[in-house]
RNA sequence: GGGCGAGUGGCGGAAUUGGUAUACGCGGCGGACUUAAAAUCCGCUGGCUGAAUAAGCCUUGAGGGUUCGAGUCCCUCCUCGCCCACCA
């Protein structure tokens, strides 16, 4: 008997697959089609750990279950190589990023095919390679001709050890997403994509995407659309107007002050002279906080009086105008106006100021403190007794009519910030003329090639390290021919993989992006599968990219990705996050080397729990996966060397074994619709525990056709999950086309059921005996039979049944007395 | 503070959506094979009372409710995880 061994049949059918091509895709009409992608990987200096196998593992099993029903699959990789990692992991081991990425890639790709994983390699690409970024160049110049980018001097976050300017996604409670580090702001030139203009399209459209609640709500609230109106205040004795932005008008007659942020221009311009060296000193505190201490959640409030005062413009009231921190200058207008009875943090900051509190709404909500709910209007003259949503309306409107206010809808989201003071990514495609301005390079001289640099080390001064490249730098004018010298920064890493997917499909046009039919054809992308971090980032600006190529006509889709699937993380044994630096990283490659094989990783990544849940990963329960499938083997040997068996001396029934497999099939395929991979390995595991004990009854030798078939369909089931053992067993049962192109066995419904069925008997909700009934018996047989039962008996004997409640299948359940 | 989600054996987790709670796996215990070990195979394995593979009681974070029947539905509370966080 041939042993089983996944040191030699796995790496003999990874050659053998791509030899044959198995898993290029090709636009096949006849068939339905279906995109499945994980996220494309950023192949950095650490190897690939058993966390990051499980998202392939999951892409891959739901492809193969895809083809064998009959889809037209699509199941391409490439390379997110563009970025930090790749030039972090450069500059640290001294090569360059190009080389860098050569080793890491190829290292990537070996982990991946040793894994069996069924990616169609010829639509392999970089986001570095120079034909990718050059449509990545020219998407760029796409969004400038369409008023989407622009360049424009800001303070802007800078991480002081990446020394690159962050977009706002890319900070997270003040710190360096990547490396951690506390941020600072910089004023630089700064280019941006203007996501802005599509914030209404992306809060919207989320409603039809098959994603998960809390990715939709992260990127609501991280869009954070308010509905509001902006109203125009006149400051006493100048010709000044602050407008601020509020979501209650309504409450417009409870405005006791006006707050301004620090940062605000024109907080400086209003403020009186005797103030004036206050509001300076409380301008430089606020700029010496960092962001964090700004953040502080329950912090005293602090401000200065600017001395100015406000118009009401409704009530013509003359109300302070004050400066505080807790107005942000970057949101909505820079400047509120205060109603400390309807606004929590209005109501501490006239607490500790001692400024007037006066409410308009009348509700149930106590005095003494602030009240933020609806109710009736009170002390807004002719709106008194209004509800507070219809005088919203109306002093909208009628603010509206007097040039005074309008309604307004403000987000949070701010333009996307793609400049990058680094050298490891695709360059921006514009020129800077001294006569011209900012001109873009002309389509048919891109790519705007990256030129090599021995040392591409980051400045710090806020300058692009091609900036010391001074062939790359002076250029000509592409408009008036005179000399210019050329963007230095780099794109963020972010845009390149904003439409890689559409590459995807067309992986290698030297014309052109994407050829429109081949995108047609395969967009949009089907499952996309990959972990939650990228909730606001590239999941985000990807849906920006793809609504962008709509509006210019060069896809038909408005949406990326129509289903998302945010994988679970595998911690350590030991429960915590896998981590070089922790050391308690576990590598595939270990695990094949010790034996275990590709395959039992690949159930093990599955069985380990839901695929949506974080994990640890169990070192014990590695030898339990392996053993499945050394038993599977065990036994389809068995039924090999059996073979030649007839059916002459038929003196069992084979029922009970088509019965194992049906169902089997009926539940693989159910619980792989529902992604279920974790009960569906479980139900194959307990199908092989009922063929062994039939193989007792139902001897190989007198079944033998039936006992093939059984293990041929049991091996298909198999088979998404682990390819190369199904594979070899496949062809050890003499089929000369591979696995996974067998079609997706189906079940009879007849061999679902039973001859028999047990009925749970219930004495007043309490179990008290189990009968057995012939499948096809009657409600009042069954009912009979239960109360027969000698130990249902026992607990009706004496008592009057007052309702009997018949469940057909499955129990009958008797309230007495 | 707001949003999303989760609490089931020693452990990872099942439960056809209101119908035998603990499937499947790990771990543990016992046995077979072996000079022995590994590997493999076969049993048993939620808790308590019991000599028992007799019988009974208890058990899905806690407490209440609806129901013949609740892990599942409703109310109150507790704990943990993730995300957002002075956004007017």
């Amino acid at each position: 008997m041939k042993r089983y061994n996944p040191k030699e049949i796995e790496p003999k059918w990874q050659q053998q697959w791509e030899q044959d091509k198995l898993y290029e895709a090709s636009e096949d009409a006849t068939k339905p089609k279906k995109y499945i992608l994980e996220y494309f990987p950023y192949p950095s200096g650490a190897a690939m750990h058993v966390g990051h196998v499980r998202n392939y593992t999951i892409g891959d099993a739901l492809t193969r279950f895809a083809r064998m029903q009959g889809y037209n699959v699509l199941h391409p990789m490439g390379w997110d190589a563009f970025g930090l990692p790749a030039e972090n992991y450069a500059i640290k081991t001294g090569i360059s990023p190009q080389q860098a990425i050569a080793q890491n890639t190829a290292r990537f790709k070996k982990q991946l095919t040793q894994m069996g994983f069924g990616y169609d390699w010829s639509r392999e690409f970089a986001s570095s390679d120079p034909e990718y970024y050059r449509w990545t160049q020219w998407f760029f110049l796409l969004l400038y001709k369409r008023g989407l980018a622009y360049r424009k001097e800001s303070l802007q976050w800078w991480c002081p050890v990446d020394k690159t300017v962050l977009a706002n996604e890319q900070v997270e409670n003040g710190v360096c997403w990547r490396c951690g580090s506390i941020v600072e702001k910089k004023a630089l030139p700064q280019w941006f994509f203007k996501i802005t203009d599509y914030a209404d399209r992306l809060a919207a459209d989320l409603d039809d995407l098959n994603w998960t609640d809390s990715i939709k709500s992260m990127q609501r609230n991280w869009i954070g659309c308010s509905k509001g109106a902006e109203v125009h205040f006149a400051v006493e004795g100048s010709g000044q107007v602050i407008t601020v932005f509020t979501t209650r008008p309504d409450t417009l007659y409870g405005a006791t002050f006006i707050v301004m942020a620090p940062e605000a221009p024109l907080t400086t311009q209003i403020t009186t002279d005797d103030q004036r060296g206050a509001v300076a000193d409380y301008i430089k505190q606020t700029q010496a906080k960092s962001d964090i201490e700004r953040q502080e959640t329950n912090r005293e409030k602090t401000g200065v009086f600017t001395g100015a005062y406000a118009i009401n413009p409704i009530n013509g009231e003359r109300i302070p105008i004050w400066t505080a921190d807790y107005v942000l200058a970057g949101y909505g207008t820079g400047a509120i106006m205060a109603v400390p009875a309807h606004d929590e943090r209005d109501w501490a900051f006239a607490k500790k100021f001692d400024l007037p509190i006066r409410r308009v709404v009348q509700n149930d909500e106590p005095d003494d403190q602030c009240a933020h709910g609806e109710g009736t209007m009170i002390n807004s003259g002719e709106y008194d007794g209004l509800e507070t949503s219809e005088a919203r309306e109306k002093i909208v409107a009628d603010l509206a009519r007097k040039g005074i206010g309008s309604e307004r809808i403000n987000y949070k989201i701010r333009d996307w910030l793609i400049s990058r003071q680094r050298y490891w990514g695709a360059p921006i495609p514009m020129i800077h003329c001294e006569k011209c301005g900012s001109v873009p390079v002309p389509e048919d001289q891109l790519p705007v090639v990256l030129p090599d640099m021995q040392s591409f080390e980051p400045s710090g001064d806020g300058r692009s390290p091609l900036a010391r490249v001074e062939e790359f730098v002076n250029t000509a004018c592409p408009q008036c021919a005179g000399p210019a010298m050329r963007e230095t920064d780099t794109m963020d890493g972010f845009a390149c993989s904003s439409w890689y997917f559409l590459r995807f499909a067309d992986p290698h046009n030297a014309d052109k992006p994407f050829d429109a039919e081949k995108v047609k054809h395969w967009l949009p992308v089907d499952d996309y599968i990959g972990g939650a971090e990228h909730a606001v980032m590239h999941l985000l600006y990807a849906r920006m990219w793809t609504k962008v190529m709509q509006d210019e006509g060069l896809i038909n889709f408005n949406e990326p990705f129509k289903t998302l699937r945010n994988q679970g993380m595998i911690l350590a044994p030991d429960g915590q996050k896998m981590s070089k630096s922790k050391g308690n990283t576990i590598e595939p490659d270990g695990l094949i080397e010790q034996g275990y094989g590709a395959d039992a990783i690949r159930i093990m990544e599955l069985f380990i729990g839901p695929w949506n849940q974080s994990a640890a990963w169990s070192v014990e329960g590695m030898g339990g996966s392996f053993r499945f499938l050394q038993r599977t083997w065990a036994l389809t040997q068995e039924v090999i060397e059996s073979a030649g068996g007839s059916d002459e001396h038929i003196i069992v029934k084979d029922d009970e074994l088509k019965r194992v497999i049906h169902r089997a099939v009926h539940r693989v395929s159910k619980d792989l619709e529902e992604m279920g991979f974790n009960t569906a390995i479980a139900a194959l595991m307990e199908a092989l525990n009922q063929l062994y004990k039939l193989k007792l009854t139902i001897p190989m030798g007198v079944h033998g056709d039936t006992w093939y078939w059984a293990m041929e369909t049991f091996l298909q089931l198999l088979a998404p999950f682990a390819p190369h053992m199904t594979e070899e067993l496949w062809e050890q049962l003499h089929h000369e086309d591979s696995i996974h192109l067998s079609s997706w066995p189906t079940y009879d419904e007849k061999y679902l059921v039973s001859d028999t069925l047990t009925i749970v008997v219930q004495v007043n909700g309490k179990v008290r005996a189990q009968v057995q009934v012939p499948a096809d018996a009657s409600k009042d047989q069954i009912i009979k039979a239960a109360g027969a039962d000698p130990k249902a008996a026992e607990y009706l004997a004496g008592k009057e049944i007052r309702k009997t409640i018949f469940v057909p299948g499955k129990l009958v359940s008797f309230v007495v007395t």
